[in-house]
Order: structure tokens, then sequence, then C-alpha cells
DNA sequence: TTTCTCTGTGGAACCCGTTCCACATTCATC
DNA sequence: GATGAATGTGGAACGGGTTCCACAGAGAAA
């Protein structure tokens, strides 16, 4: 592979002219920047990224870590992160963690050995400590993780408020609530306290079905609903994450009960499966699109080395109406 | 940020003793040993990857071409894709090369940049004489890009006439045929060629509706379902991709027709999407976590230069019966 | 004519980890 | 005592692009 100094001796100039030509930087008179083409034509030469990164230390890589990229949240996620960290000129280097604390790990460590230079995350297991020790750009995204690293989030408390809302309005009685693990320390548990509280404040009964740390796939779900029914309870109102509440409705559909008649749903996220679905599911819709988007500008931001006044960017949720309610 | 040779310095030894320290690479005594790592204690150091991957003009990274990632079969691909890659050690640099063959070319250029150790593209835009032009490391994803590249696929004749046979078999009489647009080569094609020859053998009449070249959005599957529709074309089987075969399931209950006695259905990819619904989707299933495995095994052959016999690696389908079909 | 500025150039030094070679000990073997 | 192998070490050269500095010629201003 031809190296810079091989175009330099072919062209018959120096390297720091070839250089000045690559970069468009300083003079470099016309006839050498015909001598310099050729030779790079000639030579089928392309400069070599690793070389600059090295001098410049920085890669144009973000790491973006997620649990799991099949899940529709974020999935969705990483695709308009993609995009929009393509438009300020970065790679992504996508990172499931999966439940492996220790994958999580391994790619904050990437941002000290200047592979990445910076790192959007999305990940609820490692402890804060851990983030607290690096100096490097970092944007969590829906988790606190400590005075020095913005988050990016939605308005939970309004979220769980909508559905709460949402659910009395349509006249239930007894509602089924499925919450996340209260272990972890996330925004999004808001939604949780706020739709008890408005509950409680209209005194309509929940039923709370508290899920386990960290699982998201569609098996767990599936036991979970699975349980529900096993154990007798009854509801005619349910709130739950978007493949939850589809879970619960497909069960309920099969136990030959009405949906919207007599049991409506609020699922929280959103995402594309809740239109994918028939009765298409009711949703506090998180705009995934946003959180992307304010997740990259932020990043981008603080690789800049700017400073920025919100920690905490906090974006609407709204409330979009499907058939698995009726007002 | 501390170098080796501060390290070295401050060790009081030579900057190849603290490497050969680091890399676990010939003669280090045991005194040595001990001030090297008091040193890089004292001063936190950590390698600079970048120097190394110069060095070693490699990076360890793969780029992963999808489409769009927030479709569930490239995600559901992407996302045990990584986890294979990081079994082998690689990471993993994800494109969402959208409608836009810029990116993909982009991305091609990075393995001459060294930026990128290889590709595995899952896109089928750009023209096949670009991929020929570059001698890398590149895995296609059911695609044909030439002699050299090899390809991992399934069977999609096996898939074709699974899905054919299912249909007669539940007794369908018209059956509506979804089809991929006829201009690109792909080897995905071959289930549309089998599902006619297989429909035709037995007599059955089908209506073939044929799709616009890359375009995969949900909103573009409405309006299609709609439009089939709005012809008035009547049908009492239908074999289309996941979210298609899904949307018109979905118009279909909308429109009062029982499925699966009235209209059976029978989706192709069989993502998890397809057990979300209810009733359950018929689906041949291709076997992702499969292609996922056999493209990273293969990248990392090509990487390690060794000589690969299967050019083409084809993976069976499997029809996973849902209650879309009777039987 | 002198002085200053602008244009233009070559190449050493740098970024930082790796490899290889020359050289020095120590210990066992003959 | 001589020979050889194993152990151990320092540092120059390398990978390839960037930056900066010294230097030179041309044209303009004084």
């Amino acid at each position: 592979m031809a190296s810079i100094r091989d175009v330099a001796k072919r062209a018959g100039v120096g390297v720091g002219t070839v250089s000045r030509f690559l970069n468009d930087s300083g003079y470099v008179s016309e006839e050498a920047r015909a001598k310099i083409e050729d030779a790079m034509k000639k030579l089928d030469y392309t400069p070599n990224e690793l070389a600059r990164n090295l001098y410049h230390k920085k890669t144009g890589i973000i790491a973006v870590l997620v649990p799991n990229v099949s899940n529709p949240f974020f999935s969705e996620f990483v695709d308009y992160a993609e995009a929009e960290l393509y438009r300020f000129g970065f790679k992504m280097m996508l990172c499931n963690t999966r439940k492996e604390s220790n994958a999580e790990l391994e790619y904050l460590d990437m941002l000290r050995r200047h592979i990445v230079d910076g790192v959007i995350t999305g990940v609820h297991s490692l402890d804060v400590k851990e983030y607290k020790k690096i100096k490097k750009p970092i944007v969590a995204l829906d988790r606190y993780l400590g005075e020095d690293i913005p988050v990016v989030a939605v308005n939970h408390k309004e979220g769980g408020r909508l559905a709460a809302e949402t659910l009395i309005e349509n006249g239930c009685r007894k509602v089924l609530h499925f919450r996340g693990a209260t272990a972890v320390e996330s925004p999004y548990h808001e939604r949780h306290y706020e739709f008890e509280r408005v509950m409680r404040q209209h005194r309509i009964q929940t039923v709370c079905y508290e899920l386990q740390w960290n699982r998201l796939d569609s098996g767990y779900y599936r036991e979970a609903v699975e349980d529900v029914f096993l154990r007798g309870i009854e509801f005619d109102g349910v709130f739950g994450v978007d493949r939850l509440a589809i879970e619960c409705m497909n069960e309920t559909i099969r136990r030959h009960r009405k949906v919207p008649r007599e049991v409506k749903f609020v699922s929280y996220d959103g995402t594309y499966i809740t239109e994918m679905v028939e009765p298409k599911m009711t949703a506090v819709v998180q705009p995934i699109e946003g959180l992307a988007r304010e997740s990259v500008r932020l990043i981008h931001r603080l690789i800049g080395g700017r400073v920025y006044k919100d920690k905490q960017v906090i974006l609407d949720v709204e409330l979009r109406k499907g058939n698995t309610t009726i007002i």
C-alpha cells in the first residue's frame, strides 16, 4: 500500500506539500497540485486514516451501548442515532451489552484506549462509580450517572399521568400495572410513581406486577403474562411497556374477552409494534427520534469541548390513541 | 496522557521491555515487571490502541451494512452478529444505508482507509462492479456480488415451496402473492419463482403484487395493502414478507373476514413480530442467528487470509405453524 | 535600494506502540 | 576453560500522516 512518502517521491515534491494538498491547508502551487494528483492516481493512493487518527487522537467513532438492539425501542433509537451521527460525520460502534456488564466496561474502556471519541449509553447495569471515573464524553439515555454526565430522557411523570388518566377516563375500575424493577436508578421510574399516584387520587384499584431487573426478552414477558392469568388476577385495564401490553392483550383476546370493550390497554413507548397489532394499541409515545437527536447533539458538543448548560434534556411524551381504549 | 516512553522512563527500563511486558512476549525479569507495574499504576497508563492499530494495520472493527436497523429482520441479524463478532474479539461498526448508496460507498471506502478490517453487507443497492474493485474481506448477506465475494443466504427455493404447499394444503384457491422488485439480483427471488411454479403446478390462481424496489418502510407496506383492497382484489390466501403479511392480515380482520377460516396467511422471514400478533402468523422462518453466525465466521476466515471452499453458505428454512393457517 | 508581505517548499520531529537487532549475563555441558 | 543456550535488556527504526519551522523567490511599498 502506497504511503504519502511514495506519493511525494513520485511527484517530486516534499511530504509536507502532499499533506497540505490532501488537507487543503496552506499553499500548494498549481504545478505541484497537478503532479501530486497524477502520482496519487498512478499509485492508487488512499490516505491511511489510522495514521491520521493517531496524530489527532480521535477516530470519529461514537460507541452506542444498548442492552439489546432487537428490542424495538432500542432498534429505533439506534436507527435514528446512526442517521444523526452520520450527519455529523461520526461513525457508530454498536454494542449490545445483553446482561454482561463486562461488555459495558469494555466499551467504556475504549474511550481511554482512544478507539472511540464518545459513548452514548442506554444501558442500566454498571455501577455509577464506574462512570464517574471517566473524564471523557459520555451521554446517558434515560439514566442518572452522577453530576457530570448529561442525561437525555423524556418526561416520564407526564407519561405516567397520561396513561393513568386515559384508563380512568375509559372507566377502568381495576388496573393491572406492570412496572420495571426499582433496583436501578433511572428517570423512567417516575412514570410508575405518577401512575400510582393518579390512580390513588381517583381511588382506582391497581394490581402492581413488578418485573425482574434487566429482563427485556419476549420469553420473559410471555411468562409474566401467563403468571398473571394463572394467578387469576382480574383487571379491566392494563398499563405496561409495549411488548408486555401486547402480549397481555393477545392473551386476553385468546381468552375471549373483548378489547377494548371489556379490557382497556395503554402501553408505554409507542414503538412501531403498537401500530402493527390489531386492535392498534393506545400508547404513550416516546419521541425516539428526538431522543436520538438530542443524544447525538450532546455528545457532539461534549467532544467539541463546549460547555453545556443543559445537563438534562427532557422531551415531551404524547398519547397516541389506538383502539385498545374507547375514549 | 502518558505514553509507553513515560512508563519506561519512570520505571527505569527501556521501551522495548515495557512493550514486551504489555504483550507478554519475550523475556521480562520479575524485577522489571514490578517496576513497570508500579509506574503504570502511578501514571494511570493505558496503551493507545490507535498506535497499535497503525503498526498492525488492523482495527478489529467490522462494518455491518444494513438498509435499516429498525426493520426486525435486520435488527435481529445485527443483534446476533454483534454477539458473534464480540465472541471473536471484533467490534461492530453499524451503517444504516437507508436509500443512500452514497453511504454504502463511504463504508466500503473505510476498508481502503484501514478503518475497518472487513465488511458484512446486507444491502442491495450499489452496483456489483463497485464491489469487484475491492480486494478486501467482504461477505454478502443474501446477495450475489460476483465470483469473489462469498454469500450467506438461506434456501429460498425451499422457502417458496414450503409457503406454497402450506397454502395449497389449506385449500386456498386464489392467492395474493406480494413479491420483491425483480430489479436486484439476489438469491431471495428464488422463493418467488418457486412459489409461483408450485402454484401453477397445482393450478392455483395467484395474484402477483410487485413491490417497489428498496422500500421496506411500514408506511409503504400499508399503502400497498390499501391499494390491494382498493382495487377489490379477492383472495383466500396470502404470501408476503412478515410486516406486509401482518399489515394485510390486520386489514382483513378489520374488514370482518375471519382468519384463518376465510383467509389464510403465510409470511416470510418469521421474525419475532410474527409471534406478537393475534392470531400468530404461520411463517417460513429464516435462521437469522445462523445467518449471523455464518457471516461472522466467513469474515473472520477471510481476514485470517484462510482459503474458504464454501463461497456460498446456504442454510435451511423451516415452517413455523401459527394460527393463520389451519393445517 | 531596502524592507515587508505573500506565496510556496522541503523535511525534521512528532503522535505512540511494536519489532528486531546488538549486546550482556548466567548457567549448564563438554 | 571453552562453548552454547537461555535469559534479559535498551533503543533505533518503523508504520504513515501532520505540523511547524527555516528558507527562498516574487512583487509591492517606502
